[in-house]
Order: C-alpha cells, then sequence, then structure tokens
DNA sequence: TTTCTAAAGATAATGATTATCCATAAAAAT
DNA sequence: ATTTTTATGGATAATCATTATCTTTAGAAA
C-alpha cells in the first residue's frame, strides 16, 4: 500500500502537467481515491465527497472519474454486476477475485501476462493497451452460507 | 468451428434433460447460436430472430441467454461497452482481444490458467468457477485510421 | 379434454451512465 | 486590478441495456 499523501501528491502532478485544473472538489475526490484501499465504487465515492460538498453533483464524481481514467490514474473495474469500481492506488491491469454472491473484490500479484500480451499483439497484428484478468467464484463466507 | 447440426442437438440435449422445453422461438434462437461463428450481439440475434418469428420479443431473447447461460450452454461477454455478446460454441472462459475503437472480438486459445486458477483459489479461500480474460487494444484496420 | 405450468409477448420499470445547459470560478490577457 | 476566456461544477433530463411484471398462450401430463 502506498503512502497516500504521496499517491495524492502523484495523481496531482499528472493533472496539472496535463493542463488540468485542481479545484476543491477535485482534490477531495483526489484525496478519496489515494486513500482507498480497496475497490469502491461510484456511489461510494459519492457518499464520501458529500461530508466535504453536500452538494456535490453525480455528474461531477462521473467526471472526475473519466478524467483520472483518461490519464491514467485510475483503474476501472467493470463486471458483469452492475456499476463500476475504481482502484487509485494500482493503476494498472492485474487480476481480480471476485465473488459472484456478496459481490468481493480481492486484488492478486500480477500473473505474467506480459508475454502473453506480447505474443497476442504479435498473433492478432493488435496495438495491445492493457488487459483484464479476473477471476470468479464464492468467497468463503458465502461458501458457508451454502447454495441458493 | 463445431458442426452447427451436432452443436444444435447437443445444446437441445442439455435443456431437454434439464427439463426445459423446446419450442419453436428457443429452437431459432438455439440455431442462431449454434451456427454463429462469432460474437453476436442481443441485438443481432434479434434481428436474425425477427425472421422466423416477426413478433419476437427482446424479453424472450434475453430469457432464453439467461437459460443458456444458468446451463453453461452460452459463455456471456460484457466489456465496458454498452450490450452484452455471446458465443455458443465455446462455452467455456477463454481469452479475447477486443478493439476499443471498432469492438472487434477476437477469440485465443485458451492460456494455462486452470493451474493459476488453482492457486488463486487456495491462496484466497474462494471457489473459483470461471475466469475472464481480455486483452484491449487497436485492431490493425483501427491502427492504420490514426489516432482520434 | 381438461388441467397444470412453463414460456412468450407486450410493456413498464430500473439503474447506471451520459448529455445538456447554465452558472461559476480559475487561469490568462490586457 | 480588471476583463476575458475557458474549464469545471451542478442540476436535471435523456439514453440504453436489462429486468420485472402481468397477461396470454401453448406444451406436457393426467
Amino acid at each position: 500500500m502506498a503512502d497516500p499523501q504521496y499517491r495524492l501528491e502523484q495523481i496531482i502532478k499528472v493533472l496539472r502537467d496535463k493542463g488540468h485544473r485542481i479545484t476543491p472538489q477535485r482534490l477531495a475526490l483526489l484525496k478519496i481515491i489515494a486513500k482507498s484501499e480497496g475497490h469502491p465504487s461510484v456511489e461510494q465515492i459519492y457518499e464520501q465527497m458529500k461530508a466535504d460538498f453536500p452538494t456535490t453533483s453525480l455528474a461531477t464524481i462521473y467526471k472526475t472519474l473519466t478524467l483520472l481514467k483518461e490519464v491514467g490514474e485510475v483503474l476501472e473495474l467493470n463486471f458483469a454486476t452492475a456499476g463500476s469500481h475504481y482502484d487509485g492506488n494500482k493503476p494498472y491491469p492485474h487480476p481480480h477475485v471476485i465473488c459472484t454472491r456478496c459481490g468481493q473484490i480481492l486484488d492478486r500479484k500480477s500473473v505474467a501476462l506480459a508475454e502473453i500480451s506480447q505474443e497476442m499483439a504479435r498473433l492478432t497484428g493488435y496495438e495491445i493497451t492493457h488487459h483484464q484478468l479476473n477471476f470468479f467464484g464464492l468467497c468463503p463466507e458465502c461458501q458457508k452460507a451454502g447454495p441458493g
């Protein structure tokens, strides 16, 4: 886990360098992202934002997250389940393990997909930019709860 | 590519064995799925269905696809781009290469993820049921078209 | 035939995301 | 400083895939 303060400055720098403004609202969202340990959903970020900015609009959350995604400082996770999640600490592809019942999301160390990715590019002629590797199943707790 | 006729009978058998009815509408959809070579979207399936059943409802398409997914005879692909796609010929996890501009979807041979999957299960205590491995980028044609 | 139940079809509802439009505030220019 | 320009915020409507609801229909069994 990176130091939230350092991570925050890192993201700010990237935004500044690309000519984007650091507004109070953005700063608040960046702080949330930088100190987040899991994979907060839009709704969760929205809730936290309202602590600092009670009038924040969901539209602003979406716009800022889209911006962060574009500059590569956040990783967007979309599974079949409704609602995206965001990882602001490891904005590069890495495997996830997702519980299909409770929705828990675990991070895993990156499997060696760099070579495989290059192989795919070579074979298909694609210019590959990123990838997803997700494992789905039941977490230990949901297994205990039994089928159904 | 499997023989469409054989694949069709295969799916029918699974549905019958699990006590589901083979209605004319379902049969029509199964034929579409069995002979499809790519990864048709709901909309594309819907269009083809209308040839045989002009009054087919989208709801029926969704219900049948959900059923096929449940019995494991179709693989559902959801990427960030809106709209799911379905693979009725290789209903087991395998890698895909997706063009983020034109939406082309390529199948790839399965990478050896079985061991990795087991390793994930061992380390996390999860009961892993399936996985996704997707590579994103620009296809050769879209590369030619240049950035933008 | 009659009965029972799954499935089809029409349509409304849902829910996440995006678009639109105006107000505002930050940076740039004068 | 003041003005000008432009990005951003906020409110809300629109979009779009998917799901839920409800009624009708048809397949299978008795």
